[in-house]
DNA sequence: ACGCATTACATGCAAATGCAAGTTTTGTAA
DNA sequence: TTACAAAACTTGCATTTGCATGTAATGCGT
């Protein structure tokens, strides 16, 4: 058995510690997934958000995935010259524009849930059924999205 | 009441999504707190590690926060600019290089743990004292660092 | 209808990042 | 002991990021 200190416990049961540790690892094996596919994390996150709603403004687009909007802008650059995606016109205001995907990019879509349900059962491996129910749910109460459901395995 | 659709309600109950999402907002919290005290995210993660335990190879000390191995490189550049660590040579082996906080870096990381308790303890808020034992314990298992504790409030 | 703050988005540019390739030292095996 | 692989770090360089700033369109008060 290895000696640890107090000090390392207790970094180690920080609840942010375990948070940034567990994240890059989830974010390093989604990159690899994602490669595989020929996608980045970001390019990935905007697909599936669009892939359940598109249609909507870049701002509003950012605003649900919660990234700045510089960062937004850029990735639908991104999304349309890999021809997943299209700019149109508000019909409401001429300085918004609707993003809509096109129909390789709700095929591209398609690939992605098969994905996060292999990476996100990796890691919860480890974990009772039970327990898996209740771990989404403290983090979901923690992240204050206010709706409740069974995990996405 | 708004309108979710199922797609959106999966992708809001995965793990990996409630993780990146969370994980996002800590690092963003975080790197404005720690603006304050004139250090960013990555000098903290080593500050905190090496307030445990230094006189450790950086090869360690990037083991131990799974950061790769460029990563720690530049970082201890940082902290011995900015006078919180310096470079020994290693009796051992004359490739490698132990770590050690000076005075001035012990001083500094002194600082962290108030900071860490508040943002850990602003985002456990909405729990119940008896479901922050619980998260953690559950996250603990996911990341499968081999010991238990309790919470670092 | 005019000025002006605000919204929505884009971008220039400095800094951070990440991969791959480089250097020096050590282990190992013939 | 020599040669070759691997370990421990470092660094060059292209890409990415992020802040601050710019541009165009819109709402709003008077």
């Amino acid at each position: 058995m290895t000696q640890i200190s107090e000090a390392q416990r207790r970094r180690q049961s920080s609840f942010g510690f375990l948070m940034q540790l567990l994240a890059r690892r989830i974010d390093q094996d989604m990159k690899l997934r994602l490669a595989e596919i020929g996608i980045d994390v970001k390019v990935f996150s905007n697909l599936m958000l669009l892939s359940e709603k598109d249609g909507i403004t870049q701002r509003e687009l950012g605003r649900l995935l919660e990234f700045p909007e510089y960062f937004t802008s850029r990735t639908v650059d991104v999304l349309v010259e890999k021809g997943f995606a299209e700019r149109r016109p508000d019909p409401d205001s001429r300085r918004s524009i609707l993003v809509y995907l096109t129909p390789k990019g709700r095929k591209k879509a398609k690939e992605l849930p098969g994905i996060i349900s292999q990476v996100n059962l990796s890691y919860l491996k480890p974990l009772e059924l039970e327990e898996r129910t209740q771990l989404i749910k403290l983090l979901h109460k923690v992240a204050d999205i206010d709706q409740d459901g069974d995990p996405a395995l």
